[in-house]
DNA sequence: AAGTATAACGTTATAATGTTACGTTTTTCT
DNA sequence: AGAAAAACGTAACATTATAACGTTATACTT
């Protein structure tokens, strides 16, 4: 009998990745983001590409003046508008989103394909998982049409605890 | 043949109340929140419902600092503890609830519900509707729970452009 | 009714988050 | 090379929110 080999790829967005090589992931995600900057024809710069990176450092929402704190490590002289117009270019290009409960900030698993997040957060420990909810977008917009309404931005951001977690 | 008599109260939540007596809504809903605090034995106090009426006067979500300014003109001496305190308090007994994306706040229509709100919000006009979409509420926890994850709380805000900013 | 505990409020200071305005440097485009 | 636009430096300031501590009002017990 032929062993179950179950595609890695089937498998859709699961809260933490168990086991999950970070290192990869925000290499990964800093090269996505070069090749998104590429096809829009924007520049990554040396200073946003430095943000985008203390960002992916781990999967957990930043706040901005943390942020400061770690550019100023390599960057002295870094000051508010620093940080805040790094996180103004990564917004409007969908490198990253912004958590409005949290006043922080996340990279974005998936530039190129244009939508506000729907995110899960642990109270706990924090980590944040990205949803791709289609359905839930659809039935928002929905709703929302049936009362005259036309939607063009959603936050969803819900709270509790994660697998990990519940088991303490 | 008899004329169509569409019940009001029929009509789930539409985004502007057509025609709607305001005067009416807001004392309205000073009544059920005093009602609740005498449910769940807490004070509403003086302050506390100024407070309250001064975030029904419409249904547009206010700043903390606004609150401030209009909450100074029969009490001087007030103070952002003094607001933030009272909005504390509002929050805590479900009687108002707070925009994440604007940090600004808004009365709760059905307080003794407990409920995080699901909210329309239009750009152009500012107005809220709050939703109670429970099919909604349930999709979400489903995903999350498929992904072993508990939710126990929910920010949906949604911004747009209402019926009537729509045909501007 | 007096005494005690708790909740509410007053007061001051300060922390955390975010923006404006303006000038200089770097990059891009002709 | 020269002009225009984008990115960045710099300083001041605006907005939002909390901490700490003392006083007053209310509720609860005896
Ligand atoms: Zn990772
Ligand atoms: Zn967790
Ligand atoms: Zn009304
Ligand atoms: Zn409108």
């Amino acid at each position: 009998m032929a062993p179950i080999n179950r595609p890695e790829k089937a498998r859709t967005s699961t809260f933490l990745p168990a086991g999950h090589d970070h290192i990869q992931c925000q290499r990964q995600a800093l090269r996505a983001a070069e090749q998104q900057c590429q096809l829009d024809k924007v520049r990554l710069t040396p200073l946003r590409r430095e943000v985008l990176e203390l960002i992916w450092q781990n999967h957990r929402p930043v706040k901005a003046y943390d942020l400061l704190d770690r550019l100023k490590v390599n960057h002295p002289g870094a000051v508010p508008t620093t940080v805040y117009r790094a996180l103004d270019f990564l917004l409007e290009h969908d490198l990253v989103h912004r958590l409005q409960s949290l006043n922080a900030f996340i990279g974005c698993g998936t530039p190129g394909d244009p939508h506000r997040g729907q995110f899960l957060i642990c109270r706990q420990c924090g980590t944040v998982a990205e949803l791709q909810n289609t359905d839930l977008h659809q039935q928002i917009t929905e709703q929302a049409a049936g009362l005259g309404f036309q939607v063009d931005n959603e936050t969803i951001e819900i709270f509790g605890a994660c697998a990990d977690c519940q088991r303490t």
